[in-house]
DNA sequence: TTAAATGCAAAAAATTTGCAGACGT
DNA sequence: ACGTCTGCAAATTTTTTGCATTTAA
């Protein structure tokens, strides 16, 4: 994954199979867990152990590398950094997905009720999924 | 605190002193996490124990009866249930604040784009406060 | 070459469980 | 009186840490 590579090297971090499995595996999955990430990981890299997942998910999540998304009623999944988004969670199956939507008007007025100043906007919708409604 | 006795008794929940006292702390101070909750209530309560807190805040959440917010970097904090609102989040002295906010015209679009039946929404922004802002 | 990363095992922290006795209804 | 709740201790689960060794740059 040439493009991680270069992403990492760029904030200094150094590039190891063990960092270069976690990232691809965000880069497929989008969404996972620690646990889900070291399983995943354990398939095609044995040896590596929970302990370095720990260490560098926290590492890059310091580096803004990494997000963590706290899903209500869900372990803590864990995203590669892109443009601000929302997410949607079906409540029924579980799935996260991402969802771009416009929090510029509702910011705005959280910004004038309360007085902040607002740097981070975390919007999380539950709800029941298409393919879940259909079943 | 007569109002919280007949609401835990509607919802057929005991009234014990020990969740009296994790109500009342929760009307008072609104955001508290598990070791926040215990710590403040030991001073009244002494013999409270860390399992009875776990149980009781497990089990009100079942009821309904009381929310966890899951604020980013920090750990959850949990509130007694009223009518929905957001949540602003001061990132330099941690203060969480609830806030009203109209979420209609987002979560429609959100629906309109996803085809999820959106149930919930969980909105937290993070930000400085006017007091921090001001020192 | 050298600072940083890995993997292991052990430690620490967070949460849950089982159970005897106490308590609310 | 009965079934639930409490508090304790022990068991689990989750996360972090220390350290000898390996590895990327």
């Amino acid at each position: 994954m040439q493009k991680y590579e270069s992403l990492l090297r760029e904030r200094k971090i150094k590039v190891t199979p063990q960092r270069l499995a976690i990232v691809e595996e965000l880069d497929g999955h989008i969404h996972l867990s620690i646990e889900e990430l070291y399983e995943a990981i354990k398939k095609k890299f044995p040896s590596i152990s929970l302990a370095t997942v720990y260490k560098n998910i926290n590492a890059m999540m310091e580096q803004g590398f990494i997000e963590e998304v706290r899903v209500p009623g869900q372990k803590s999944k864990y995203e590669l950094t892109k443009s601000p988004h929302s997410h949607i969670v079906c409540g029924h199956c579980g799935k996260v997905e991402d969802i771009d939507l416009d929090l510029e008007k509702v910011t705005q007025t959280a910004a004038n009720v309360s007085h902040y100043d607002i740097t981070e906007k975390t919007l999380i919708l539950t709800g029941v999924c298409p393919k879940c409604k259909a079943s």
